[in-house]
DNA sequence: TCAATAGTTCTGAATTTCTGAACTACGGAA
DNA sequence: TTCCGTAGTTCAGAAATTCAGAACTATTGA
């Protein structure tokens, strides 16, 4: 198994990022990552939406969530641990992870921890 | 030729937005009818970047940006004349926009007339 | 009526995405 | 140690999507 690749944030690009919210499904996984601040295993969000997401496709998911920056993910013994990279994505693009989880309606109406309001 | 589909503000998904965003070519096209405001004919768009895109191209990008929501065409003449929806945009999904297109340093320093700043 | 211009649709090749099956990595039990 | 179970990755082929040249349509002006 190859080592993780986790582009540098000089490196994030925008269409990568929103290449990987393109998609509904990955979207909720990232929507929930960010939400709960460090979060769960990639089975744990298997099941997010109206079906049953295979795990192959579920590793797929998080490489695109990964390569675009959104996501840091590391191994920890036997699971992956995945956590939001969302304030050092503020950082670089202010607010566009925010406008696209509040379009997305994922967006707590409380204040997020993991994510400046700007 | 059948007629143009422009969506209701209500029914525009913000997945279709990014994905149709996701395309540096379609996103510099829609920088550049947003930035102008009322803007161009399809054919003055066709050498935005470094290469010349291809009219069926060309005409495909139009349409998956028009089918987002983010432009609207109508044909006067024999010219097609693209202007951006986003004040419409903006205020189903505050802020999503704006967000992009800066992160793709697209937007003048000075404020657009086209976009909210909210 | 004809030619020119601007854009759309068709079509097949190339690329990408999806997912079941096989595989790898690690931890714990015996 | 070895074996087993869990968690996730990689492979491979089918399905879907994208790309772009060629053919087509619509409109204007001569």
């Amino acid at each position: 198994m190859r080592p993780l690749f986790h582009p540098a944030i000089e490196d994030l690009r925008p269409e990568a990022i929103l290449y990987a919210l393109s998609d509904p499904e990955r979207a909720a996984i990232f929507a929930q990552i960010a939400g709960v601040g460090s979060s769960g295993t990639c089975s744990a969000l298997a099941c997010l939406g109206e079906r049953i997401i295979p795990k192959s496709s579920l590793s797929q998911h998080f490489k695109v969530l990964r390569e675009a920056g959104l996501i840091r993910s590391e191994r920890h013994g036997v699971v992956m641990s995945n956590h939001s990279r969302c304030s050092e994505i503020d950082k670089r693009f202010p607010g566009l992870i925010l406008a696209i989880l509040t379009a997305y309606g994922r967006l707590p109406v409380e204040r997020n921890e993991t994510l400046e309001t700007q």
